[in-house]
DNA sequence: TTTTAGTTGGTAGTTATTCCCAGGTGGTAA
DNA sequence: TTACCACCTGGGAATAACTACCAACTAAAA
């Protein structure tokens, strides 16, 4: 097809296995506690393909942990980020949302209904790889967002953000890029 | 030397002058009163270089008009991005920031300091243009993120993240990607 | 076990943004 | 030039998404 590599449920399965049973030693190493809310949340972002909010893996977790509290989840997952067991995604204007998947990857966004994808995308990686610096500047990373619309939004037919005209006044040229 | 297009201040200067121009039939197109306030703010946002939040916008427009308001500043802004005349740009997990440059251009964030430069990145503008659909997707726009340490925060040396040790276990591998 | 630094939960902020609506105004038609 | 009115604005109240604080609790070293 020679469609860019999304990152399929097989893959995602096996990932998540080996990812929540090293969580333990990857915690020891980083000098903190084992703790059942921070096992529970790394088990509920894995085993989330929706890239979720804050408040929606307090809502999952909630089940197991009906005591855990949504400061406790916030800060968690702030530090899973820090420790590299996780990435924070900001795209479009919304509140954070996280990623178990701390694979090299890219987002794919649906403007839509705000659903995101994982996407391989190589050639972007290399992107700047070839000059760690720009200028005086460090490199540190290179994120790629590719906003689209999917089948379903499509489909619902969402163009409807046109010029609308004042008053009587007949628009002729609104061509938008 | 062989580092990418910087957008620099000349090139600024003579853009912002243009786009200021034009704004009043931009306006009248898209069926717009063209009121003060809108004025006063398209000029703000040009005149910026420091890709400003909304409450920055207000308070440089607050010194020619004493009277606007909050709201109308972050209504505004958000009509000029809807019509095209203006870029949300939304990094890390601040608030909103917006960019009057609609050249097409991406950013290179400073995650020290916050600042963010714009750059011409004419490779990654290619990244997924030779296949208009990404499966059922509808390819609408491809965003790069460059996440840098600028000179001056370079040299404040803000490499303090690494893993602290808890009580006196010491710390042995605590690399960190 | 004992000890204690690290961790948690609940509440009370804070920040950024949006909603609502009464009153004001730009732009059109006459 | 004037009258009209749909559009626009300002200010305060409301909301969403965090974040700070602190007393009580607990994982894990000794």
């Amino acid at each position: 097809m020679g469609g860019p590599a999304f990152l399929g449920k097989q893959w995602h399965a096996r990932y998540r296995a080996q990812r929540v049973a090293e969580f333990g030693a990857y915690c020891r190493e980083q000098g903190l506690a084992v703790t059942p809310q921070r096992v529970a949340i790394i088990r509920a972002l894995l085993s989330a393909e929706d890239h979720p909010r804050a408040d929606q893996i307090y809502a999952r977790v909630r089940r197991q942990h009906p005591h855990i509290s949504l400061t406790t989840v916030y800060r968690t997952l702030e530090q899973f980020c820090e420790m590299g067991q996780a990435r924070k995604v900001t795209l479009l204007h919304e509140g954070a949302r996280y990623d178990g998947n701390i694979t090299p990857h890219h987002h794919v966004l649906c403007v839509g209904c705000q659903r995101v994808f994982d996407i391989a995308l190589p050639e972007a990686d290399g992107l700047l790889h070839d000059r760690e610096r720009l200028g005086e500047f460090v490199l540190l990373r290179c994120l790629v967002e590719i906003q689209v619309l999917c089948g379903q939004c499509r489909r619902k037919g969402q163009n409807s953000t046109g010029a609308r005209p004042r008053r009587q006044r007949p628009v002729q040229s609104a061509a938008q890029s």
